[in-house]
DNA sequence: CCCGGCGCAGAAAGCGTTTTCACGCTACAC
DNA sequence: GTGTAGCGTGAAAACGCTTTCTGCGCCGGG
């Protein structure tokens, strides 16, 4: 095949040759392979003068086992799989980040699969990802519910993030995007705003599920202040067009599906000429990085996404340990309140006063 | 071990048996397991009557092959690595992103590792995880010249994005930083700015010599324009600290090491007063998503990150079918000319007649 | 003095594949 | 009718480990 039978393999830059085995390793120190195993993994005692042979040739020939003959015969890879919708997302870039170090903190790995939003490879992707790790972390899953059930029976062990299975047992790690939404609706009530806009982002999302409950939850609360619902979408792009949708609206606040949409509406309206927050207060969703440093600042429920990451990789560590579960959290956003949102126009002599 | 002897092994919730082997499709379609994987991988000629017998029992066992045990015996694993310095960064971010998704357009799998800017990690890290993967991509490595070229030798095969190896074969994909700042210095001469600031990024990283190099051209070529270089900081804190500097430099144009200091920068210059680009011109680098939303939006030289993350997949796909490996490529990036940059002050009268 | 037990090392089995090798069969040429 | 080539199949070796099993030498106790 590869290796032809002429002995001209020596390429010159290619001093890489064929990777020591740990049969080797005990023909240099004079002992089985057994006892090489022993010493170096610590797993049983071993004579201490074979020992310290054993590993001056370990170290001589720079061995390390080989992780896939360990796995295979061990019966784990170390390895964990996190399935993203978008890698694109900021969100899931810090989800991704922490859970990655954090894993890393237990000499484990990370095998990243983005599904580029598609819900059918998202499906595949994580069955054909799995089988390469020993657990997978399904970030967000756009699936059904009744899909995601019967694929969680499959996968397991399998931590899901900003998305549950209700009636499951599987571990959810997620931000409580329902009274994230209500604070920012009531910071925007508090400050007289009558007419809101929420700019909702992808239907399948469970975090766009909760957002309606947390509209529907407030305007039975305060028929006083009339909130209004239009799909828009999530990214930057999606906000910058839905620029005309707001001035039409006539709604003095504007809630946007997060910060992306929120940050490509602000620039839309500031071509358009309309003040934030003077003629229309925004508020976005996740803090991510850059929303402090906007002009103005973004008003939004910050969500902790490392954090999301790391608590993910707990709940799987506890999987793999085969200890309990945890039962799924959620994180509280924190309301962050900074300079696009003000008092509603007509109500800022009353609320200076 | 984990498995005891007792067979109330069955937790409920826990469907997933232990998971079918190529001897158990063998023994249900009455067949060699040699046969059951000549049918599965198309591999030899196989009598059609056994071949539709093992088809059917693989699909009722829903088997699918062993990835571990594939590797082993196949010497590859379809999965290649990468190293980043930070997941946090967006530039690697978008390498990741594009890289991922043209490795898996040819059925290959992406292993992330996060140095978190440590140059000790950078090196374990890679040596690491080198071993569980056919070949890796290294991001903007932070090692020393003589410590890279040395590592280099062990990783084969590996590519380099955002820095290159003197004297070595390894393939390297990069942005020409050193031109993208060129033209940007230019940019701001022709607008009449006569005193410059550059604020300096990672002094280890490839990237941040290329800009000296701009830097060092340009003031012999253009002697009337002074160009100072301050270090600073590669993330948006680090601009928004740099801030007190700049107002003190009197510099009227500022070049910063990226968009992310060039946006704390902004948004520091706004808190203070200081109107951009009517009393200072910013421009970044990178040109990141966000950047051309800001307010006003940022002037930047444009690096297709992703594209820098796909080609470098190429580079790796090429070596890894021990094709001709290709030679270094460089991305020259595109001058964003947007509303952070403009005349110098006093010049504008000048410049608008 | 002999035997059971114990501590340590090597032999060998196994993890789940692929692939070489050997073998039996058919077919065809001589 | 026998030799040979060709084809399809199963047995077995190999990939590089871990772990069980086996055996050897030594100790102490009866």
């Amino acid at each position: 095949m590869r290796q032809q039978p002429t002995e001209g393999d020596q390429v010159a830059g290619r001093p890489q040759e064929r990777s020591r085995t740990i049969a080797d390793v005990a023909a240099r120190a004079g002992v089985s392979p057994s006892t090489v195993s022993r010493v170096i993994n610590g797993t049983a005692r071993v004579d201490e003068s074979l020992a310290a042979k054993v590993r001056a040739a370990a170290a001589e020939l720079d061995y390390t086992a080989s992780p896939l003959a360990r796995s295979l015969v061990l019966g784990r890879t170390s390895t964990v799989a996190v399935v993203v919708p978008d890698l694109e997302n900021p969100t899931f870039h810090g989800v991704l980040r922490g859970l990655s170090r954090a894993a890393a903190r237990e000499g484990y790995h990370v095998l990243v699969a983005d599904s580029a939003e598609s819900v059918a490879e998202e499906r595949i992707l994580a069955v054909e990802t799995r089988r390469r790790c020993d657990g997978i972390v399904l970030c967000a899953p756009r699936m059904p519910e009744e899909e995601l059930r019967h694929l969680l029976t499959q996968l397991q062990p399998v931590v899901l993030v900003n998305r549950e299975a209700r009636s499951s047992v599987t571990p959810a790690v997620s931000a409580d995007y329902r009274s994230g939404l209500t604070d920012l609706l009531e910071l925007l009530r508090l400050q007289g705003h009558r007419t809101l806009l929420h700019l909702a982002g992808a239907p399948q999302s469970s975090s766009h599920q909760q957002r309606l409950a947390a509209v529907r939850a407030f305007s039975a609360e305060h028929p006083e202040v009339a909130v209004q619902v239009v799909p828009c979408g999530v990214n930057f792009a999606d906000g910058h067009r839905a620029a005309d949708d707001v001035v039409r609206s006539a709604a003095t606040g504007v809630l946007a599906f997060n910060d992306l949409v929120a940050m490509g509406l602000m620039s839309a309206l500031s071509d358009r000429g309309v003040r934030v927050p003077e003629d229309v207060s925004v508020t976005g969703f996740d803090d991510i990085p850059f929303a402090r440093y906007l002009t103005p600042p973004l008003t939004t429920a910050s969500v902790p996404v490392a954090e999301l990451g790391e608590q993910a990789w707990h709940r799987m560590a506890e999987l793999l340990g085969s200890r309990a579960p945890g039962h799924a959290i959620s994180f509280r956003p924190r309301l962050e309140e900074r300079g696009s949102t003000g008092p509603a126009p007509g109500r800022r002599a009353e609320a200076a006063s």
